[in-house]
Parts: structure tokens; sequence; C-alpha cells
DNA sequence: GTCTATACCTTGATAGAC
DNA sequence: GTCTATCAAGGTATAGAC
């Protein structure tokens, strides 16, 4: 705590962080991150045993950064269509890199699938933070069923964002993004 | 043209279209491949130039694959709704294999997305070949703006492709086609 | 056309000096 | 805690015999 490796061990998974996004995980490297951080890659075996470890303290990094995502859009908004409105809208600030390289957690996550059945299911926990949270609102909101509802709302992001990101095509990222707002509202508002 | 290459030939494309889908292609070796078809790694140069080439075939192939799909969903059904949901259908076949390691288009286009942008556009006309046959089935069955309704279409389908892999449930995989159908048929029956 | 042997590189991981 | 040197394994690709 507070000692010099934890700022080291930070970088490192900081910049995996960011390559797992552009590259993947299978593609990244030691040498890669090493490049970036400048530490030799002989020393990240004394801050992680694995390349699988890093992969999991990425996810927890993840983990943390969309779980303050939530809490900010419960302190921009105090009823339940505007909190989910406003997670949608935070989403398309990451528009330009959802397009080139896809959404980090859907990407990832289908990464893992094929090879790397434990880290799924420990990446899926992000995907269960934000349907948990979407659910409670939905729930709140006096929508029926809000379980399957939290699941499509996921669902349809992921499916804009997978083909936006196949067609490199924003406007298409924004106007599926629009379609989930007004699907949102029409569910909520009747 | 009918040498006893073309077998070998082939042999090799349909082992790693195989592969590519449950493990990815980067993570596929010449020697898992050559494990599969008992054809020595050397002699894949005799057939193809580079890793890269094969994938290329592999993606032909699968271009030729659902081509011969629609095709097949054109003779099942004469009017346009009808060959829609023949087509969505069609991808119930394949549920088990989705849940494990998500959609064949779908996930390769997305791990093509971080490091092979040339062959990312290759695998991206599967999705133009299934989007135009939508569209143009939209199209005649009276649907204004077409285009985007297809795309929309494609999008709640990988949606749900995702979901259904990361959630490892096949359930959810089913709800969310069915989903799809009847608003398919709200699109078209107004 | 088919096969073996192998070159050459990069990978994740280890050992041990400082 | 930090660094260099190096390992063993596995990757794509090549050369050349048959």
């Amino acid at each position: 705590m507070g000692s010099k490796g934890d700022n080291n061990r930070q970088r490192i998974v900081d910049a995996a962080d960011q390559l797992f996004h552009t590259r993947g995980y299978n593609q990244t490297s030691f040498r890669d991150i090493s490049e970036i951080t400048g530490i030799p890659r002989g020393n990240f075996y004394y801050y992680f045993k694995t390349k699988d470890d890093i992969l999991g303290a990425v996810i927890d990094s993840r983990t943390k950064f969309y779980s303050e995502m939530l809490a900010q859009c419960e302190t921009a908004a105090s009823q339940p269509l505007e909190r989910l409105l406003a997670f949608a809208n935070m989403l398309e600030d990451f528009s330009d890199s959802i397009v080139e390289v896809g959404c980090p957690i859907g990407s990832l996550t289908s990464e893992l699938a094929k090879d790397e059945p434990h880290l799924q299911k420990k990446s899926r926990e992000i995907f269960e933070l934000l349907r948990d949270w979407i659910e409670k609102n939905l729930s709140t909101a006096g929508v029926s069923d809000s379980q399957n509802a939290a699941m499509d709302m996921l669902a349809r992001m992921q499916g804009v964002s997978v083909m936006a990101c196949a067609f490199k095509d924003k406007s298409y990222l924004h106007r599926g993004l629009e379609e989930v707002r007004s699907w949102l509202k029409k569910l909520i508002l009747n």
C-alpha cells in the first residue's frame, strides 16, 4: 500500500487494459506492454504470476470503472428513466473506439468464450453488474418482466456495437443507440 | 480442377473453418489443422501462400454456405415474411454452438477488427450478403426504410448471440430470436 | 503432389545478480 | 524492488528429397 511497486503494478494494468481492448487479449504480448510502460518484461512476474493474472486485474479494473460510471448515472438523475438514459448517453462518448475495435466488454467476453472459459466467467461479471443495475431501475420504474427487459437492453446495445464495428459505421451506432433510448421511453412511459 | 490436390485443399479449408469458429483465428495453429486433417504442416504451403490466405478461403466458403442458406429460404417460402422467418428459424439449428463460442460471422468479424483490417473487410461481406437479402425481402413486403430495418434485424440477432454466449444461456437465445420474429411480424403486418 | 526436416522468430516464464 | 539474460515451447514459413 503506497509502496513504489503499486505504481508499476497499476501502470501495467492500465497499459494491458488498453492493449487488450485494441488488439485483444491473445494478441497482446508482454513485449507490447513492456514497450508502452518501459517496464522490463521480466519484472511483470514480480507483480503477477501469469498473463491470466494480469487479465484478472484488468477485469477488476474495468469492473471498478463501470461501477463508478453507474454511480455517476445515479448522481446525475433521480428518476429511473433519466438514469437509464444517462447510461446510454455515456456510451456515446466511446463511439469512436467501439466502431474501431468493438465494445470493450462484449469483444473481450466473446474472445474469452473461445479459449478461456474460466476468465470468460469473470468478464461476464461486468455484464452482470450492468444487467442488475438496469434491472433495478426498470423495476423501480414499474416495468414488468424487468429481468428480461434488462437483458434485452444489453443485447440491443451489443448488437449495434457489433454491427457498427463490422461496418465501420459511426452514424449507425448513433442511430442504434437512439433507438435503444426511444425503446426505453416507450417501455417505461407505456 | 478435379485433381487430387483439390480434395486436400478442401479438407484444409473445412478443418480451418471449424477451428476458426471454435478457437478463433489467431488461436488456431497449423499444427491444429494438421492434426485434424492428417496433412503435414509443410504441405499447407503448396495450397496456400500464408495463413491469411487460408482465412480468405474459409471466408469464401462461409459466403457460399450462407448464400445457399438464403436460397433455401427462398425455396421454402414464397412470401417475404415467411422467407425472413425461415431464415431466423434456421439460425436456431446452431444455437448450441452460438451459446458455446458465439456467432461464426459476428465473432470472426469482431476478432479481425482488432488486428486484421483487410480481412475484416472481407468477412464483412458475409454481413452485406445477409443485409442485402433481408433488405430486399423487407422492401418487397412494403416496409419503409428497409435499409435501416435490415441492419436492425442483424443487430438484434447479433445482440442476442453475444449475450447468450456471454451468459451461456440457451433459453435466452431462443427467447431473443422469438422476439426478433415477433418484431418482424409487427413490422410487416403493421 | 506429398512429405520431412528445419530455419527463424516470438511467446510466456524463470534464474539470479544487484 | 528492479534489472538482464536466458529458457523451453510453439508459431509461421521455407528448402529440398522423393
